[in-house]
DNA sequence: GCGACAG
DNA sequence: ATCTTGTCGC
């Protein structure tokens, strides 16, 4: 009994996965990995300030999803955005969903990006001043097994430059921890607060950075979709207030807020009628 | 075979 | 992802 059901769920899995990894590389044949935008980005410190042309950057989303221990399957969605210059919040909005896909390592997005995507269209349809320019996304970018993570899945499908921000490591092409952490405390590299991920083939992944002056953890940055390496990491550096950058930083505030709020105040039943 | 495995 | 109190430092 017990065997046959384990036999019988890891069938369907792999199944999926076979199905899910063709339609992974089907999407990243779409894939534009270098800037595809008509802003500018905010120069930084040491850059200098001429720009009387194009028009900076102004709205940059975030988006976050997250979910309640009593009940895995329950997620809130959230698309936070910010304006560029302030990084303060002008513009929010949820989506409590039932989910019915399984977190598999490699697959992220067949978890989450719908329900992003969702937001997206919502907003796109009512033709939203707020919606965004650019999307932070809490997952990686190209800095995944088959170089397709939730960024870039995301980003395709909405059409929108898209980065990827792990707070974690996904371990690809002989990356490790271990040896981030050599590099960002190697002597040549003091005061280097970014370093770039070249995996044992050769391939640029993105970059790890140490994102506030004080942090040891290192966040690690991705392109999704529509934008460089370069670019992604100045973009970043203009979001960095704390370790997580502020548009997941938000996101991921506000959507657990969203759902204390459920909890709070009893309007469970409801949600098994409106959260499918 | 063993360990690794974004959120 | 989820949980959680205190604690350290500016």
């Amino acid at each position: 009994m017990e065997s046959l059901s384990f036999a019988v769920e890891g069938a369907s899995a792999s199944s999926c996965q076979q199905e899910w990894i063709e339609i992974q590389d089907n999407l990243k044949r779409k894939l534009v990995l270098e800037d595809d935008f008509t802003w500018t980005i905010p120069p930084g410190v040491s850059c200098l300030d001429r720009d009387g042309k194009a028009k900076r950057i102004q709205y940059i989303g975030g988006v976050d999803v997250s979910f309640v221990k009593e009940d895995p399957s329950l997620a809130c969605g959230a698309l936070v955005v910010l304006d560029a210059s302030t990084l303060d919040v002008v513009h929010e909005e949820f989506q409590v969903v039932r989910l019915k896909v399984p977190y598999l390592p490699g697959f992220l997005a067949f978890r989450e990006a719908p329900i992003i995507l969702g937001i997206l269209e919502k907003m796109k349809q009512k033709d939203h001043p707020f919606y965004p320019q650019l999307l932070m996304v809490d997952g990686n970018g190209i800095l995944h097994p088959r170089g397709f993570g939730l960024a870039c899945h995301v980003g395709v499908l909405s059409d929108l430059p898209a980065i990827g921000i792990g707070k974690n490591l996904h371990h690809v092409d002989g990356l490790s921890e271990c040896g981030v952490r050599k590099l960002l405390d190697a002597r040549e590299n003091m005061g280097k607060d970014i370093i770039p991920l070249f995996g044992k083939s050769g391939q640029a992944w993105g970059a790890a950075m140490r994102s506030t002056p004080d942090s040891v953890k290192p966040i690690y940055i991705s392109p999704g979709h529509r934008i460089s390496i370069d670019s992604s990491l100045e973009i970043v550096k203009l979001c960095c207030k704390f370790r997580v950058p502020e548009p997941i930083r938000q996101a991921d505030i506000r959507s657990r807020i969203f759902l204390q709020k459920l909890k709070g105040s009893g309007n469970l039943i409801s949600l098994e009628y409106s959260a499918q």
